[in-house]
RNA sequence: GGAGAGAUGCCUGAGUGGCCGAAAGGAACGGUUUGCUAAACCGUCGUACGCCUUUAAAGUGUACCGAGGGUUCGAAUCCCUCUCUCUCCGCCA
């Protein structure tokens, strides 16, 4: 959530830059600023009278060892009935800090300006495309159709024991999958990234943390009777490690790589989208994240670009990389660049990463500060990525590289894999 | 799941109603000393939110001793609820 100290100092400009999100909503920022002022004034209200009830209580003791009894207990009087205006002040005080932080959660993240403005994908902007479409021969299968050939998926089968959008990976299908989420470790821990296996639940507080509450609810499953909610991406767990710590500078940057899977209701999808492995209620993911110095940030997004990219060139997937227009990008991202890869068959472009810049969006909500180097407590920047998310990798390699009877892996996974294709 | 013990600052650990934002030791940081390392000595060593202030610093107030409530003029300390941790037993990959 934003400061609202910054908010207050900078009312006009962060109005302006909110628009490009498409948030105008100015009366809730000047509700905000009111009920902060409020905040304050009860603050002073709350404080001084209760100092006064300190100095005062402390005198009491002072009499009573000195046997004054009478004249502390018509000091004691007195007190009582100052303590009695205590009680509503505080009741004040905690309503109006709850109804302040309800609304400051309503306030999107704010764009940063290198966010081109627009409200629809296609106003994204394409700011880089790499690798090249295959020509597939005649006859060429979308993926579904290729894992059902080679036996390496079954749809059917998940639906089954669980629903639609769990599939069941098979042979060399499991084994493709497992060879890509090694890679992409290794991969990751290569850069400096530190590995690290997380729970797939995760409790109330860093569900919200990250963001996921209270607006995300719906998307996420739950398992009420213990109030754990299933991740539906390996950022919640693995940024909220950090919740409510205060770092050293030596320990930046803080560099996190994890594998999990990944549940999301996709509450509202339907039709040929979901199709195959296109959208999926669990799938893979292998995350990175990072906390950083704020200064640091928007070089660190640039490296993290570059870090996908080059994983994707690596699996000479066909790729494009989008700076996302205010009107696509998340609530709470200042700035988000997404990849998507080309499924050949499908003759459709596939997200498989998308690399944010969160600022103190998140690190607000769940102070993660760093002294800096004056001794200054201060909030951190967060960013992650995806890299990368697997379903939609595996169909562009099955696609891509499908020839009329096998499908020929890109040279990195061999080894991984164990082979050189699929038969 | 049953029984018991516990939760205090970066760590260890004292504190059972006012003199406690909290002893002591350690770690860390700054300095002095030093041929180097080490040691010794001196100093610093919480966070948040207010007020004051031109920002900052300084100053000052309030809150925080697992979380939430209660008793009291006054709570780390007493009472209630919850959460978590540890030990033993049971169960178990």
């Amino acid at each position: 959530m934003l400061q609202v100290p910054h908010i207050r100092a900078n009312r006009t400009e962060v109005l302006e830059r909110l628009a490009v999100k498409g948030f105008t909503d100015t009366a809730l920022i000047d509700q905000i600023l009111e009920l902060d002022d409020r905040r304050k004034k009860l603050t002073f209200q709350y404080d001084e009278t209760k100092g006064s009830v300190n100095a005062a209580s402390k005198e009491i003791g002072q009499l009573m060892s000195k046997g004054q009894k009478d004249e502390a207990e018509v000091r004691k009087q007195e007190v009582a009935k100052l303590s009695e205006k205590l009680g509503p002040i505080q009741d004040e005080l905690a309503g109006t800090e709850k109804e302040l932080l309800a609304l400051v959660v309503r306030i999107p993240n704010i764009p940063s300006p290198l966010v081109p403005p627009g409200k629809t994908p296609e106003e994204n902007v394409v700011v880089m495309e790499g690798g090249s479409k295959p020509n597939l021969h005649d006859g060429a299968l979308p993926h579904w159709e290729l894992a059902k050939k080679y036996n390496l998926i079954d749809f059917e089968l998940g639906t089954k024991i669980t629903g639609s959008g769990f599939p069941v990976y098979i042979n060399k299908g499991a084994r493709l999958q497992r060879a890509l989420i090694q890679y992409f470790l290794d991969y990751n821990t290569a850069s400096g990234y530190q590995e690290l296996q997380v729970p797939h639940m995760v409790n109330e507080a860093s569900a919200y943390g990250t963001g996921q509450l209270p607006d995300k609810e719906a998307q996420m499953y739950v398992v009420p009777e213990d109030g754990f909610y299933l991740i539906p991406t390996a950022e919640v767990p693995l940024t909220n490690l950090y919740r409510d710590e205060l770092l050293k500078e030596s320990d930046l940057p803080v560099k996190m790589t994890g594998y999990t899977p990944c549940f999301r209701r996709e509450a509202g999808s339907y039709g040929k989208d979901v199709r195959g492995l296109n959208r999926l209620h669990q799938f893979d993911k292998v995350e990175v994240v990072q906390l950083v110095q704020p200064e640091k940030s928007y070089e660190v997004i640039d490296e993290m670009v570059g870090h996908v990219e080059r994983l994707l060139q690596s699996l000479k997937l066909p790729y494009r990389i989008l700076r996302l227009c205010g009107g696509d990008m998340s609530f709470t991202s200042a700035l988000t660049y997404d990849f998507e890869v080309y499924s050949a068959a499908q003759q459709k472009w596939l997200e498989v990463s998308s690399v944010s810049n969160f600022e103190t969006y998140q690190t607000n909500r769940m102070k993660i500060r760093y002294k800096d180097s004056k001794g200054k407590t201060q909030l951190l920047h967060s960013l992650n990525g995806s890299s990368l998310a697997l379903p939609r990798i595996l169909a562009c390699l099955l696609e891509n590289f499908q020839t009329s009877d096998a499908i020929a892996l890109p040279e990195v996974l061999h080894q991984y894999f164990g082979a050189a294709s699929i038969q």
